[in-house]
RNA sequence: GUGGGCAUAGCUCAGUUGGUUAGAGCGCCGGAUUGUGGUUCCGGAGGUCGGGGGUUCAAGUCCCCUUGUCCACCCCA
C-alpha cells in the first residue's frame, strides 16, 4: 500500500483549549492566590466528580443551563451529565455528607465545568471555576463574609479598580409582590436586566407591550431599577417601595446589615455598590446576589458571581441546608488580565538555569543541582552539552532569572559562575555560598 | 441556538477589476564567534492560501457546504 500515512489533523473542540506553559504559569498562580484567600477565611478544600447522574444536575440552574449541559448515556445505560457549575454538585455533596461534616460548613472547590454554549471572548465551553461557599447557616454574617472574600480575592490577585455589585432577590420579589406581579417575575426581571443596554424607554415599552404591565406597574418597576446613590440613600428610597411585602423587608434589612458591616470592615465605598437592577444569576438564588466587574474592562462580564441559595439542598435532603457563596471565573479573569497587560510573558518554572558544558561531568552537574534544590532553589539542568551561547539563549527565552555555570575548572576549584541573566552580569562564587547568593539576587 | 465579520509562513499582516514559480517584517535554524546569549553581517529552512465541493481557459481572489475564531442577541464565569 501507499507509504504515505494519513495524518489526523491535530485540533481541539470548539470552546476547548490547550494551555502552554506561558498561560499555565499565571493560571496556577491565580488559583493558588484564590486558595490562599479562601483558606485565610476558614474555607476547606473538597472535590467532587465531574460527572453526575443527570437527575442530580437537571433543573437546578434553570432552563438555560439544562439546555447547555453536556449529557450522554454511559456504558451501563446511566443518564450522565457533566457538571455546569460547582454549586449544584456541592448541594448534592452537602446533602450526602453533612452528617459527618457538621454545620456550618465552609468549603472551596476548584475545577473545570462544561457548558455547551456559543463561545466568545472570556467565554468557553470548558472553564475553571473557583468557588467558595458556606452552608448550614442563614446568618447575614456569611453574606457579608462572601463580599469580603471577593474583595480580598481581587486585591490579592492585583486589582485595584473593580466593583462588587450587590442586590437581594427578596427585594425584587417584595417589589413585585406589592405590585401583584409575582406571576410574571421571571419575564419582568429578564426585561429589567436590559436596562443598561436598551435604556428606560425600550424597557418600558417592552414591559407594557411584551409582558403586559399597566402604566402604573411599569413606572413603579422602572423607578425602582433606576434608583442611584450610596447604599444608605438607596435603601432609604427603596424601603417605601417594598414595605407592603414581608420578603421585601427581609431583603432590605439583610442588605442594610451587609453594607454596614462591609463598610465597618474597611471595604472602600467605590468597590461595593448596591445595584437594584441586578437580577440575574441562576434560578436557585434566594437572597443576596453578587456580581463583580472590572472597572477597566466591564465588557468582559462578571468575573466573580454568587449569592445566597437557601433551598437548593432541599432537593436532595429533608435537612435544612441554606448556603451562600460565589464563584471566581478563572479563565474569564485571565482573559481580562491578559488584555490589561497584567500577565508577564515568561514560562520559567524555576529561577535557576544550569547549562551543561561537559558531557563526562554529568555526575558533577547533577550533584550541584541537587545541592541547590536541597537548599530550596529550583534548578533546571540542560540535557545536552551544546554551545554555551545557544544554551543561554534557551534560558533567556524561557525567562530564567539566573544561570549557574560550571565546567572542569570550576568543579576542580569548588566554585562556579553565578550569572544574572536579566542584568547580564556574572560573578564567581564559592560553591558553599551559592544558595545564599542566589537568595540575595531573587 | 439565531445573525454578522474574519481565516494567507511559528507570529503580525500585504496580495491590485479572478491571470505566469504567493510576499514583507519579526521569529526560528546555521555560520562569522571550538566556554558566556539579547547588537551587526552572511546564509538557510518553512505555506495542502483552515478543510471539502462548484463556476471558469485560469480561483488566495467568485459561489455553496463545513470547521475554527471574533462580535451582537440570549445567557453567563
Amino acid at each position: 500500500m501507499s507509504s504515505k500515512k494519513q495524518l489526523i489533523q491535530p485540533r481541539t473542540l470548539k470552546g476547548f483549549r490547550d494551555f502552554l506553559p506561558a498561560a499555565m504559569i499565571p493560571r496556577e498562580r491565580l488559583i493558588d492566590t484564590a486558595k490562599g484567600v479562601y483558606r485565610s477565611f476558614g474555607f476547606s478544600p473538597i472535590d467532587t466528580p465531574s460527572l453526575e447522574y443527570t437527575e442530580v444536575l437537571l433543573g437546578k440552574g434553570g432552563a438555560e443551563t439544562d439546555k447547555q449541559m453536556y449529557r450522554f448515556t454511559d456504558h451501563g445505560g446511566r443518564d450522565v451529565g457533566m457538571r455546569f457549575d460547582l454549586t449544584v454538585p456541592f448541594a448534592r455533596f452537602a446533602a450526602q455528607h453533612i452528617g459527618t461534616l457538621g454545620t456550618p460548613f465552609k468549603r472551596y472547590h476548584v475545577g473545570p465545568v462544561w457548558r455547551g454554549e456559543n463561545t466568545q471572548r472570556g467565554r468557553y465551553r470548558e472553564f475553571i471555576q473557583c468557588d467558595f461557599d458556606t452552608i448550614g447557616t442563614t446568618s447575614t454574617t456569611s453574606d457579608v463574609e462572601a463580599a469580603l472574600v471577593i474583595h480580598e480575592l481581587f486585591r490579592a490577585i492585583g486589582f485595584e479598580r473593580f466593583t462588587i455589585r450587590i442586590n437581594d432577590r427578596r427585594l425584587l420579589t417584595g417589589l413585585l409582590e406589592s405590585l401583584d406581579l409575582l406571576e410574571q417575575q421571571t419575564s419582568v426581571l429578564r426585561v429589567l436586566d436590559k436596562l443598561d443596554k436598551a435604556g428606560p424607554g425600550a424597557v418600558a415599552s417592552e414591559l407594557k407591550d411584551g409582558v403586559g404591565l399597566s402604566e402604573a406597574q411599569v413606572s413603579a418597576v422602572l423607578e425602582f431599577a433606576q434608583l442611584e446613590g450610596s447604599p444608605a440613600a438607596l435603601l432609604e428610597a427603596i424601603e417605601p417601595l417594598v414595605r407592603g411585602a414581608e420578603v421585601g423587608l427581609a431583603g432590605h434589612s439583610g442588605l442594610a446589615t451587609l453594607f454596614e458591616a462591609a463598610t465597618a470592615a474597611g471595604v472602600p465605598a467605590e468597590r461595593i455598590k448596591l445595584d437594584p437592577s441586578i437580577a440575574r444569576g441562576l434560578d436557585y438564588y434566594t437572597g443576596a446576589i453578587f456580581e463583580t466587574f472590572l472597572d477597566d474592562l466591564p465588557g468582559i462580564g462578571s468575573c466573580c458571581s454568587g449569592g445566597r441559595y437557601d433551598d437548593l439542598a432541599t432537593l436532595y435532603t429533608k435537612q435544612d441546608l441554606p448556603g451562600v457563596g460565589a464563584s471566581l471565573g478563572v479563565d474569564r479573569l485571565l482573559a481580562a488580565m491578559e488584555e490589561l497587560g497584567m500577565i508577564e510573558a515568561q514560562s520559567a518554572p524555576c529561577p535557576v538555569f544550569m547549562p551543561m558544558l561537559e558531557k563526562d561531568r554529568l555526575g558533577d552537574y547533577l550533584a550541584l543541582a541537587r545541592e541547590l534544590r536541597a537548599a530550596g532553589v529550583g534548578v533546571e539542568l540542560y540535557p545536552e552539552p551544546r554551545k554555551l551561547g545557544a544554551q543561554l539563549k534557551y534560558a533567556d527565552r524561557r525567562g530564567f532569572a539566573l544561570a549557574v555555570i560550571a565546567g572542569s575548572s570550576e568543579f576542580e576549584s569548588g566554585t562556579c559562575q553565578l550569572k544574572d541573566l536579566r542584568a547580564k552580569e556574572g560573578v564567581e562564587v564559592a560553591r558553599g555560598d551559592l544558595a545564599a547568593r542566589i537568595g540575595e539576587l531573587l
